[in-house]
DNA sequence: CTAGACCTTCACGCCGACGGCAGAGTCAAG
DNA sequence: CTTGACTCTGCCGTCGGCGTGAAGGTCTAG
């Protein structure tokens, strides 16, 4: 397929499959004029880069852990790459530290909201986001705290 | 105090300091010479802007949130401001999302990890990460369809 | 053969949270 | 009074992941 068809089957613009090919991360083949040629596997792998994306992860840091990218050779990286598993538990352990940064921002966001307004109106204000996960904290003394 | 020992107490350069203040997050009083002056609060309300911008909120959504900033007549928001609620939970719920996709990526990794390398030296690898918590999955198919 | 959709490369623009520097004023100690 | 640390405003620079044309080649249906 081509550049417009992966940019349909994968919600991506062609001009950002145009950059992940320059990061590295992706690396079609071409035909005799010069169009970009991709296949089913590309699918997946945009869609891979694009959740690693959304996660924090830049370019550099994906074009590290997904191999397979240099088009001479596909040097398949051997049983144990040590710097490739160097690189993947960093950026696990980023992730995982975020992880905990905007569970600490939502507690406080929590808080805020039961010193800003009566529990009742809050769930009706929560109904309004469907899909938002119940159990919030109950102290408003640490929110009165930051706000004033 | 002045913006110098608030920089220290809170790890955070002067710079961003007047740079929260431009953007309405804080406004301390001044000194006849133009100086700077925080109180212990301004302390509480950093780490706050901090934490809230560490969850990926730009600094108009912490505006809207933190009130108490305009220095003339410190409009206290009344008993339930619905505009403030309707922010707070717009930016709770992206939070979600956010910590949704962040746990997508980190599986994705997991897989990764499982197919790169024998989980011997995974845990090994693991081991240079000190607090990152255990409890992997163990699908290595999913992660060679991403990889190849 | 031609129109229109699609593709190519090149190259500048944007945004947000600051960093860094310049030039000038302020403050406390000796 | 001087010195050195600190602070002020103003303004340009940065970085990453693209957006947005511009100028031109390619492909396919009629």
């Amino acid at each position: 397929m081509r550049i417009g068809e992966l940019a349909r089957r994968t919600g991506v613009t062609p001009r950002a499959l145009r950059y992940y090919e320059e990061q590295g991360l992706l690396s079609p083949e071409r035909r005799p004029s010069g169009y970009r040629e991709y296949g089913d596997r590309e699918v997946r792998a945009v869609h891979g880069i694009r959740t690693l994306l959304a996660a924090g992860l830049n370019s550099a840091a994906i074009a590290e852990i997904l191999p397979g990218l240099p088009p001479p050779g596909r040097r398949r990286t051997g049983p144990t790459c040590p710097e490739l598993l160097a690189g993947l538990a960093r950026e696990r352990a980023r992730i995982t530290r975020q992880m905990d940064e905007l569970e600490a921002a939502r507690d406080l966001l929590d808080t805020i909201m039961d010193a800003a307004a009566p529990s009742s109106v809050i769930l009706a204000a929560r109904l309004a986001v469907p899909g938002d996960p119940a159990g919030r904290k109950l102290d408003g003394a640490r929110s009165r705290a930051v706000l004033e």
